[in-house]
DNA sequence: GCCATGGCTAGTA
DNA sequence: GCCATGGCTAGTA
């Protein structure tokens, strides 16, 4: 009983790739997406384990709130690779983080 | 038991 | 600030 199916870490790479550059998204948003609502701390430690971070945009993937979240190289680096992306920082929180979050439904 | 989260409550200013 | 959530790892027996 109370047995579901797993969070499988292809899948939300297969998400994560999909991100267009200078847009963002959650991490609930890709849990809900895929069907674990409750699991977006979860997601955290998936991309934690990215293997391969040049393909992976996982420095896409920010908190609900807007904060910028964390990273594996450091919030810092995280933050000058969305900086050059054209999005804007103060201090750990992003500007504007509505009108640069993507719609992960519509992403193909 | 840790942790790259999130949603909710209490209760300060 | 608290705590539920879910996947993972270290490391005890």
């Amino acid at each position: 009983m109370h047995v579901h199916k797993q969070l499988k870490a292809s899948d939300v790479f297969d998400i994560v790739v999909k991100i267009p550059e200078g847009k963002v998204t959650t991490y609930g948003d890709i849990a809900k997406i895929l069907g674990h609502p409750g699991a977006s701390r979860a997601i955290g430690r998936i991309l934690n384990s990215n293997p391969n971070p040049i393909v992976v945009p996982c420095h896409r993937v920010v908190m609900s709130n807007g904060n910028i979240g964390g990273y594996a190289f450091g919030k810092t680096r995280k933050k000058e690779l969305l900086k050059k992306e054209g999005l804007h920082f103060m201090r750990d929180d992003m500007h504007d983080f509505a009108g640069c979050r993507t719609n992960l439904a519509k992403l193909r």
